[in-house]
DNA sequence: CTGAAAGCGCTAACAT
DNA sequence: ATGTTAGCGCTTTCAG
């Protein structure tokens, strides 16, 4: 810049001018100022502005890749991998090439970030020290978007004291952090009451146990329609290892209500693997509205969240809270939708 | 900083080396300062550091979205979300979901970025001063990744006097710039081949006329396997749009070789609202390998690019650059393969 | 192993 | 409209 400004004969003030307040700087030193950078080959450094500024101009987003670090997650895409439709290429390349439920809010934080000027810092884990990372980003950026149960409350918290943070789908912890949601218990209810009613299923069980507060509310919601209609509720969930052994000694429920996509899709390979059907031998339901769920056979029914709205509100839940700092965190919640398609018994 | 030193009754220098180099602080000192950053919620700030520094320890891409921005990209996967199976819910939400060619790379940027210790900054178009958004990201970063046709030369040449910049998927451009590419001359010529040979067609047409270098060596490459099979080859490609207007003349030619897998969809859908089947009435191909030709009916024969291994190479290259700033940029480029399933011919 | 001090490149008053 | 100047928070010799 003192380069720049000795090249132009113009003070730093005036450079730091031309790119920050265009307008205050006469036409004629402005492009000079433009001419001697261009010559210099200067690229103005957000560093330094990020410093002097006081913010840096990036939103960060701790994107933690379910794929490849939960074991127990990365096996699921198998199951979809087989139940879709694919040529003699199938294989490894398929698993990593459906979008999941984080990429599709990925999607939506990306898209609001660059619509309101700000640039989006993406780390993830895959290294072992996932709390230096978070930490490392926070360090970067003026505000904070976590996936839920990626990273430790406390250390949220902490970030939390200096930038806003938001936490995606988890119940509102602490009123430190924002959140976005999606009401879970309503809309497992209702996709529940849907196999009650509509296709006169009584003996139903949950599948997925890992101990998430949507899985919870997830539950609650499914035990919620049970218990409202007089049928016996299960006291646990499944877990998804479960399922097979169910199969095997023949004792398959009507019906399969599963905490999501990913683990409908996997029950829907075990059921077939097993020489059942679905939805003829047991009807099976997801929770998301993935695209794997819908190129599946049979099609996947489930409740789509508004994903890409979702990191939308993310960001904005994020920004608002940047221009008022005093406010409590805002805690968003959006509403689900039932997608009904074959895999409960319902015809296309 | 000066805050926790205090606290922690060290100087500031110790408290930086806490962080940056822990063995040289005495265990005793390094826990009572981090004991200090915990209370005061002290997280280090990436712009001081990186001011001071000298190097962000972040990459940058500019990812401009097709879909969005592209007026004429936008429509094509109006195609594909018709022809894949799908349920009461299609419509537009199905545009967006499936991962196109950039999605791919930009995931292996990310987990390359990621496993080599970098963060991702992420900006991309949306707005209309896309040169000052690219301008922006550069301030940034210690390197940047730019996709195709999407920046000026001039202002990749000139940010790449300060930092590394690839440009992915482009003919190498400037001896200034990293470029990633596939050998998309050969890849084309054997597909053609394939379609020569195997299925005996002779009567060939090309789509797609986007003047970008992929095309071009694509279409190069399409000519190369007519010609050396001693037949007639077109001079120029057909444009999207003229394809309606061939099939309504009843001037269908035998095959239908596209640019891309988006482009080949279209045309697909193009070939089957006029009544005519795809490949019984006329072979169709595609280049890419992306996601939604293999959920297509017929799936789609296409050249696959290694996409994720090519987000992983541009990073890769960034960051042998950073290491070796006086070397010459590194053009690499990896092979692609051919896939082959039905659109061609070819039965599953 | 710890402290002192000189910047890193820029912004934002305040002057002129 | 342009120049002066005091930091922004951290790293990094160089001493001790």
């Amino acid at each position: 810049m003192y380069d720049v400004a000795e090249r132009a004969s113009v003070s730093i003030a005036t450079v730091s001018f031309t790119y920050t307040r265009p307008d205050k700087v006469k036409p004629a030193t402005r492009e000079r100022v433009l001419a001697a950078a261009q010559d210099l080959g200067y690229v103005p450094s957000a560093s330094a502005r990020g410093l002097a500024h006081g913010r840096t101009g990036a939103l960060g987003l701790f994107a933690f890749d379910y794929l490849i670090e939960q074991g127990d997650a990365s096996r699921p895409m198998d199951g979809p991998a087989r139940s879709v439709a694919e040529g003699r290429d199938a294989g490894d390349t398929l698993i990593r090439s459906f979008p999941l439920y984080v990429d599709e809010v990925q999607r939506g934080i990306e898209l609001e970030c660059w619509a309101r000027g700000y640039a989006l810092l993406l780390n993830g884990g895959g290294r072992a020290d996932s709390e230096a990372v978070v930490a490392d980003i926070a360090g970067r950026v003026d505000g904070l978007a976590v996936f839920p149960n990626t990273v430790p409350h406390e250390v949220l918290l902490q970030i939390a004291r200096r930038i806003p943070v938001v936490e995606l789908g988890a119940e509102a912890f602490s009123d430190q952090l924002g959140h976005v949601t999606v009401d879970n218990v309503t809309a497992m209810r209702s996709l529940t009451d849907h196999l009650l009613k509509v296709h006169e299923l009584v003996e139903l069980q949950f599948v997925g146990d890992a101990p998430t507060s949507d899985n919870r509310a997830r539950f609650e919601g499914f035990r919620l329609a049970l218990i409202s209609a007089g049928l016996p509720a299960p006291q646990r969930p499944l877990s998804k290892a479960q399922v097979p052994d169910l199969i095997s000694r023949g004792a398959v429920p009507q019906g399969l209500v599963c905490c999501n996509d990913v683990t409908a899709l996997t029950v829907m390979d075990a059921v077939a693997a097993h020489g059942l059907q679905a939805p003829r031998d047991v009807a099976v339901t997801g929770f998301d509205g993935i695209l794997a769920g819908r190129v599946s056979r049979p099609m996947l029914t489930t409740v789509r969240q508004p994903m890409e709205e979702m990191g939308r509100a993310v960001v904005d839940v994020l920004i608002n809270q940047l221009g008022a700092r005093d406010r409590a965190p805002e805690h968003r919640q959006l509403s689900a939708s039932l997608v009904l398609r074959e895999s409960c018994g319902c015809t296309a």
